[in-house]
DNA sequence: CGGGTTACTGAAAAGGGTTTCGAAAAATAT
DNA sequence: ATATTTTTCGAAACCCTTTTCAGTAACCCG
């Protein structure tokens, strides 16, 4: 703790020039002669110099700063968007500050004020689910990239899963395993993700000439309605020999209710869920078959993307980025 | 996106009055008629003005913003202490600079320095796990607080989970319940954390005058192991009626085993986790009685007093924030 | 009407770095 | 030796805001 911190003035004392070589010795520039740039180097460090982030933000107008907005980022998925995309800045020598507006919009615009006037050279904003959200682009000076959860205005650039793609690519893996007679249980209905997915399922079964076994079964995103839907469906429809669940929690609810009815999985019924949250799916027995909506690297490339909006190279619209399938047990082949 | 933005002179101007004048009138400071200072509130309204915080900083010297380094923010445990603080600090008006070192001690030193070069006013570091881990703190200039893991400098502030407590409460709960054959199942030896809480179940059970049933089960915090530990416990000591479980995975595998070899919980053998994972404690059947760590909790507190440090009142040593017992019907009375 | 207040206002400096431009020094050409 | 070019260096402007300090205008009182 050494007092005051030194400063380009410190260090141009130090090695007898002036702050202006002082300053084109730090930073490479020409026109230094290699034995000053060496004593203006050794300068600064002996005195630990580390240029003020401050004073050069203010000169070149890049504070080399990006805001990280979430509604809600102790839900599931904002998680691993936002490490992406720290990751992806943290390799681009770009710091990252973290707002949770905690789902309220005077939070909001209050983080947005605060984001502003530290002059954030982007913004990326995380949803808390899939559906669109309203845009904060409009008059804001900096780009805007949306992660998860798109913004409602097509001229914004949005980086959501494929959902539909996902739900299509579950089900073509339980037709292609001879599965015919298949049932959706998902969550509630006004979750765009819910509803994609029933997209995908009836995009997969139209194309392979098949009806889906009964209705979507709509209802909440959690193991209790799982176990739930397995009961009324083990007496509804025993016949069923697949179910697409609309999350891994969902999954393992239901997995557990046809292990307890007699049931066996994935013998008689094989199960996929969604999310790939690897608590649950890696340890439910079976371990599930389940999709993957590469959260992470959706988080990536929204901050590449956001990168490239900063250079003025901006890619409206709503980009959706594919999931994978990742198969475990519970939809083993009953060879 | 209007071009450039308005920076005080263009307020003034539009005011008609001087940029002292308006600087005055703007942040509420004496020596400005009413009158004036209405006008340039209202000019700085239209022309949406927001104080460069860059400028601001460079001349106080405080940036209002603090850095919050994690070793591993993709853990379950570093979120929640990361979310009250970024909760504390949104409310006083301060930033937050996230940086995830991915537990690479190079890209630690990095970060490190990124937010020293921007002038942050501290730093909060966040642990991985209870085991204390390297100080920072040593010629930083900037206080530092420790969340989670401490530090292994006793100089420092860190604030860390009453472990040794939150397992004796546990035993006590059991012991109050009138279980007498209580055995304990936890994680790796290594952890700090199954240590400290291997202290706490044998102070409980000390002051009541108890024996352990058995030696305690050292594994991993998964639910395999659980369901592993509950198969040999059955079998080597059938005579057990509770089992204190390190985490709510463990406890999760040990029910489910338990009601699989057709013994009832809680009525046979109660069962206590630890952590409170809400996803996977209430999800069980029974829901589980556990200890939940109050990490937010934990997080606003270590950021409560980095503003503390920053001030110059720092506190020095390792503070234990109390555990909370969270009881639901896996320990349900057997009456 | 002049002296002493009071109420405002504005010029200027400071904070730390980068960049431009001009000047000095060194090297080369004439 | 002088003229010209090249290399190296330093003074100063600039980014934006806050704050100090000096100055102006209005006001009150004698």
């Amino acid at each position: 703790m050494a007092g005051r911190r030194a400063t380009i003035n410190d260090v141009a004392s130090l090695a007898g020039v002036s702050i202006a070589t002082a300053s084109k010795a730090l930073n490479g520039r020409q026109d230094v002669r290699a034995s000053t740039r060496q004593r203006v180097l050794a300068a600064a460090e002996e005195l630990s110099f580390q240029p003020n982030a401050l004073a050069r933000g203010l000169l070149s107008g890049q504070t080399r700063t990006v805001g990280l907005l979430t509604s809600d980022s102790a839900g599931r998925f904002g998680i691993p968007v936002l490490l992406g995309a720290e990751d992806a800045f943290g390799a681009g020598e770009m710091a990252v500050l973290l707002c949770d507006a905690r789902g309220d919009a005077i939070r909001e615009q209050h983080h947005l004020r605060a984001l502003l006037s530290r002059r954030v050279d982007g913004l990326i904003v995380v949803g808390e689910s899939t559906n669109p959200r309203l845009s904060v682009s409009r008059d804001l000076g900096v780009p805007v990239v949306y992660a998860y959860g798109p913004s409602d205005d097509p001229e914004d650039v949005s980086f959501v899963p494929d959902d539909v793609g996902g739900a299509a690519m579950a089900m073509n893996h339980l037709i292609a395993l001879g599965r015919r007679r298949i049932a959706h249980v998902t969550g509630p209905e006004h979750y765009k993700a819910a509803r994609d997915r029933v997209a995908g399922v009836a995009l997969a079964l139209s194309e392979a000439g098949l009806e889906q076994a009964g209705d979507t079964l709509w209802g909440t995103w959690s193991q209790r309605w799982g176990r739930h839907a397995a009961e009324m469906l083990l007496m509804a429809q025993p016949e069923i020999d697949a179910v697409f669940c609309g999350s891994d929690q969902v999954a393992a609810g239901f997995v557990e209710a046809v292990r307890e009815r007699g049931r066996r999985v994935p013998d008689d019924i094989a199960v996929i869920g969604y999310d790939n949250w690897e608590v649950l799916s890696t340890e439910t027995r079976p371990a599930l078959t389940t999709v993957d909506m590469n959260l992470e690297l959706l988080g990536r490339t929204a901050a590449q993307h956001l990168f490239a909006a900063i250079d003025g190279r901006a890619t409206p619209g709503v980009h959706r980025m594919p999931c994978q399938l990742v198969i475990r047990d519970s939809t083993a082949s009953s060879a």
